[in-house]
DNA sequence: TTTTTTAATTGTCACAACAACACTTACATT
DNA sequence: AATGTAAGTGTTGTTGTGACAATTAAAAAA
């Protein structure tokens, strides 16, 4: 009888994909699925919504009973809906996605479910459109990117040039020349530069620095630019 | 029994929102509901996903539906997901959106369901949470604007500089100088002078432009600039 | 100790884009 | 012929740009 007969109920899914960098690499974190159907294969981390959840919290929720990982602002970008993405059943799918320090959560990290970081170009095959989402995702970041100076949230407490230079390339899968992508980036207020080095990838050592939290007045034009013609 | 019994499987919705661009004023297109519950109420284009149908297809035939308007191509912009969003029944509702010449559809445009143009600055109360939905969308609209030359979109075949400039006024909700902005605009090497003027603003008429299509080295670093600064 | 190696760091230059600014022009109306 | 109105145009001092190569710090090798 009902006037909502034709329309479907289709279960509502959360699917979460994190970034992070670690050893000059851009990378995602993936987890084998425990379950069936397809076991043992990779997938984003995914699961329901429940009742009285909205979709952030049934991310937030997902995220740490998959990973252990708690407390990651995640960011709506997309959702997936076409009818047959599961074969199983009619699932829609909302994509949540956030950028980590990767050893700042490891410790965190509960192996349980086998999550694994994978480098964003080696990535294995992913179940239903999970290979598409991270493609969406990739995008997403570039554009968010390009607007704001969030890929610090990549890097650690300290960074060096180097590092941010490799993130950036790594991101906008670019090469810029290193002259002028630091008279940018100091250009921009946003770091200071400590008394310190890092050693481990030359033998000369190359300094760190910290974003600088006091600037309010910083100059994320110059960053624009750049990364806008990669757009 | 079963293992998702604790999962929801809610109603899935679309919701359609249309800008448009007339009388030097943006706009968005609503409709009066015309059923319970709250009928009479403004309202963006809405309606539920049906068997098959992808979330892209049900915006299109919803958009049809409810107002005549077809061949629009519409971006899925964010989903709404809170559990009491819709007090009747837990829905959740995904959000396209798209950039249309009112007057290059106002032949097709069906007032059996009242649609009409609201001024942006002239809401009238919206059901559940359309009125968030807006202020997403006008949100969204100034990234994506600042990014890519799409308010031509908004403009006929045919516009004038001051047009554009009140546009972009309208869209960033600031104003700009018309000397720089017009050389920016032109610097742009997207538009192509005609020999005809709108004589409808001014005694002295201004002189229409039109898209370059042939032009594929475009300039929109420029614009960018520009609105940037107003994000 | 000296030399070598490696990657970080720094500098220049010609050119383009920037913001801030005010006057002139075209046209219709009076 | 004078007036009113919005369109259109130009300058300047400053800053940002891309393309380019030499120097430096520090460890490792000779």
């Amino acid at each position: 009888m009902s006037q909502t007969s034709k329309y479907i109920r289709p279960l509502v899914a959360v699917d979460c994909l994190i970034f992070g960098f670690e050893n000059q690499t851009l990378k995602v974190l993936l987890i084998k699925r425990k379950l069936q159907p397809y076991q043992n294969e990779w997938s984003l981390m995914g699961g329901f919504l429940k009742d009285k959840e909205s979709a952030d919290e049934a991310a937030s929720r997902v995220l740490k009973e998959l990973t252990g990982l708690e407390g990651i602002f995640m960011e709506q970008i997309a959702t997936f809906s076409k009818f047959d993405r599961d074969p199983a059943e009619r699932t829609i799918s909302i994509v949540y996605s956030s950028l980590i320090d990767i050893s700042k959560f490891e410790a965190q990290l509960n192996h349980a479910y086998e999550a694994h970081w994978f480098k964003v170009d080696e990535i294995p095959a992913l179940i239903f459109d999970h290979e598409e989402m991270v493609a969406v995702g990739r995008d997403y970041l570039k554009k968010k990117a390009a607007l704001q100076p969030i890929l610090f949230e990549l890097l650690g407490e300290k960074f060096t040039i180097p590092q941010i230079q490799q993130l950036y390339e790594e991101v906008f899968e670019s090469s810029f020349d290193k002259r002028n992508f630091s008279r940018k980036l100091l250009g921009s207020k946003l770091l200071h530069k400590l008394n310190e080095k890092d050693k481990s990838g030359s033998k000369k050592g190359a300094f760190y620095y910290e974003l600088d939290k006091q600037t309010n007045h910083y100059n994320f034009n110059t960053l624009l630019t750049l990364a806008y013609s990669q757009l």
